[in-house]
DNA sequence: GCGACAG
DNA sequence: ATCTTGTCGC
């Protein structure tokens, strides 16, 4: 892939104010609406490429993964090293992680057509989390899928929710998003049959979806477990990759 | 000052 | 995220 906005291209040796301007500037050039083609019924039929990213953690290195899906098919993968350049700071993982990130992508020889990456998009405090962050460096649709909630507020209780529920999360005080937006959704992507509850995942719209679409996108990624399967399979190839790096 | 906090 | 064995429950 092309990086098409490389003013936005992380550098965790900036300071912290000029990380959080920068975050506004993604922001604001983020769309959080459905203005691409891309859908759950195009990523069902195979007519969508979904590539789902996954980082695994070595002493001062970070391996960045990536794993191009149409339908059930593996059609490309790609991966980077980079060092560590900051600690992990709530509302700055882009600076830390996104370096990497944009690494493999680049290293990426197909053209996806959404992103799925691990963590926020717009449930984030400046609306600009790691998928929102990366969406917009490549322009290309990307959702946030998060296994714990950063900020907002979920407008019921995630607590049981059946297989397949879905609950709108909304803007907070510590929020930029105007009150009252809903910026994502809870989502239980797998549940026990039983009274054992697993937590549901964080979706949010990273760039170009809306957040209605990118927890469709997710539920059409299938998968038998929690986590969709892109990020699955990214996981599994960075630690495959972690053993001779 | 207190509480919350993606990976 | 990562360090880590057994163990409780379907």
């Amino acid at each position: 892939m092309e990086l098409v906005r490389d003013r936005f291209r992380p550098d965790g040796s900036r300071s912290r104010e000029e990380m959080e301007a920068t975050q506004h500037d993604v922001a604001a050039a983020a769309t959080f609406a459905d203005d691409a083609d891309v859908g759950p019924a195009a990523v069902r039929s195979g007519e969508a490429v979904v590539a789902g990213v996954d980082q695994a953690f070595l002493d001062e290195r970070v391996v960045s993964a990536v794993v191009a899906l149409r339908g059930d098919e593996v059609i490309a993968r790609a991966s980077a090293v980079t060092p560590l350049s900051i600690p992990y700071i709530p509302g700055l993982l882009t600076f830390r992680e996104g370096e990497p990130m944009l690494a493999a992508l680049e290293n990426l020889d197909v053209e996806p057509d959404v992103l799925v990456l691990d963590g926020s998009g717009r449930i984030h405090y400046r609306e600009a989390g790691i998928a929102t962050h990366v969406g917009v460096c490549f322009d290309v649709p990307a959702v946030g899928v998060a296994k714990s909630l950063l900020c907002g507020r979920p407008r019921e209780p995630v607590d049981a929710l059946s297989e397949g529920a879905r609950v709108p999360i909304e803007t907070d005080d510590s929020m930029t998003a105007p009150d009252g937006e809903v910026v994502g959704y809870a989502y239980q992507s797998r549940q026990y049959p039983n009274s054992t509850t697993i937590n549901p995942l964080y979706v949010s719209p990273g760039h170009r979806l809306s957040a209605a679409t990118a927890v469709d996108v997710v539920a059409a990624t299938g998968g038998e477990y929690k986590l969709p399967r892109p990020t699955r399979l990214a996981d599994a190839y960075a630690d495959e990759l972690t053993d001779d790096v």
